[in-house]
DNA sequence: TCTGGGGTCCTAGGACCC
DNA sequence: TCTGGGGTCCTAGGACCC
């Protein structure tokens, strides 16, 4: 798979000189399947997938062996069943990743505080003011490969160098079980021959537009004006893959980031027609949403609806709240009135709630006492009793005390499973 | 056996205000 | 009364990433 052996590899380590390389990228290898095998190391040297059982599943993985028949993560099931049929096919345990995530990357946080996670099996580090401690970056670099290898079992890649993107490119160079080196004197010569969809940000659509323009390398967009890649491809976007080709990326590991958007969406498994199908999965998704808003300890400022039809045509439709939430029973009525102001439309093959514009909910702590609040909030409004004990009335205490959410008359929550 | 689910960011256009 | 120009907020859609 990799064009580098493990030979080359370890030279780089030991003798290239990785003090202008602090910024390390660690990604474990073929995550999610690493840890199915785990506990099927008899399989370890077949093709194996992990994907859902649905009939519209696609792959989520798949680990190297599968990877020589062109299976690739995001691709249909039935399509990586036609390119290996005897792959083995496992279903994922999305809690086993977490658990093991988190192991890794309390690993991470021992070697410095600087580090950037970037979803569930890969983070930046900032390694610079651990070499008194740890070690020079690739130094750094070998130990956290080898802890996680004796700590979990799994495998990962790291890559070095003087920016998030180079460092990013290095471990998938370095990739499976390595590690690769970028000296800072070396960005430019590493980066100019790679072709242009391994940039930062170019995917499908970018790639046809690049290749239309005679752009095939990083170095072509590196040599080629600002503001000819700004008119072909936006001011945002023109200039980022400019900086990046000419190995400018100023963006510091952030360890603090927030998220600012939670959302659920489900495909059916057949398009669905049927209205109170429908609605049932929007409550759904909207008592999954607003728990973990409060869990997040934040409150939504707008709620969006999304709908893909069978056609695959993608709709969404958001309304802005006029004060924000963090409950079931609100969210639910948004994204059943966005939905309502849909009027007629095709069978739906997905249909999603996110919340968005999302703020600290004033200091009040998550609980389980919230949790029934927000069950009990979706069945009221089921019933039709539902502006009364809404935002309304009640924000105002809950502003204040940054506690709750319900009225002295409010029913004891409902028991629910 | 066509196309998951979690997200982020950017752009374009309309409404609105000065 | 025939049509400016910023700025901001908001929504919808799309590209992209893991």
């Amino acid at each position: 798979m990799s064009k580098q052996d493990g030979s080359a590899r370890q030279v780089s380590a030991a003798s290239v000189d990785s003090t202008t390389s602090p910024i390390l990228h660690v990604d474990l290898d073929a995550f999610f399947a690493s840890v199915e095998l785990l506990d099927r190391p008899d399989l370890v040297d077949q093709p194996v997938v992990v994907a859902g059982k649905s009939a519209r599943s696609v792959v989520t993985a798949a680990n190297y062996p599968a990877r020589r028949f062109g299976v690739r993560s995001a691709m249909p099931l039935s399509q990586a069943m036609r390119l290996c049929p005897r792959a083995v096919v496992l279903e994922p345990h999305f809690e086993k990743y977490q658990h093991f995530s988190s192991q890794v990357m309390a690993i991470f946080d021992d070697m410095t505080p600087l580090v950037e996670r970037l979803g569930i099996d890969e983070a930046f580090l900032d390694v610079a003011g651990a070499r008194r401690v740890r070690g020079t970056p690739a130094e750094v670099g070998q130990l956290i490969r080898q802890r996680v290898r004796d700590e979990t079992g799994l495998a990962c890649s790291v890559g070095a160098a003087s920016t998030k993107f180079v460092a990013k490119l290095a471990s998938g160079r370095a990739k499976p079980d390595g590690l690769l080196v970028i000296p800072a004197a070396q960005t430019l010569e590493f980066l100019h021959p790679l072709p242009v969809s391994a940039l930062w940000g170019v995917g499908a659509a970018t790639e046809a537009t690049l290749l239309r323009q005679a752009l095939h390398t990083i170095g072509d967009i590196a040599h080629t004006p600002l503001a000819v890649l700004r008119r072909t491809l936006g001011d945002a976007l023109g200039t980022k893959l400019y900086e990046l080709s000419n190995g400018i990326d100023p963006r510091a590991v952030s360890p603090g980031r927030v998220e600012k958007s939670i959302g659920h969406e489900m495909t059916f498994e057949t398009d669905i027609d049927d209205d109170d199908v429908l609605n049932r999965e929007l409550l759904r998704m909207s008592t999954k949403v607003a728990a973990r808003l409060r869990a997040a300890g934040s409150e939504a400022g707008t709620i969006s609806l999304k709908l893909r039809y069978g056609d695959f045509t993608t709709i969404t439709r958001a309304r802005r709240l006029a004060e924000p939430t963090d409950l079931a029973r609100t969210i639910y009525a948004e994204a059943r009135a966005a939905y309502e102001a849909v009027g007629q439309h095709p069978p739906v093959r997905l249909i999603g709630v996110r919340a968005e514009n999302l703020a600290p909910a004033g200091g009040a702590q998550p609980s389980l006492w919230d949790a029934d609040e927000s069950w009990r909030d979706a069945e009221r409004t089921v019933d039709g009793v539902t502006r009364r004990f809404g935002r309304d009335s009640i924000r105002p205490a809950a502003l204040l005390t940054g506690r709750p959410r319900s009225g002295p008359q409010a029913p004891r929550p409902e028991p629910h499973d």
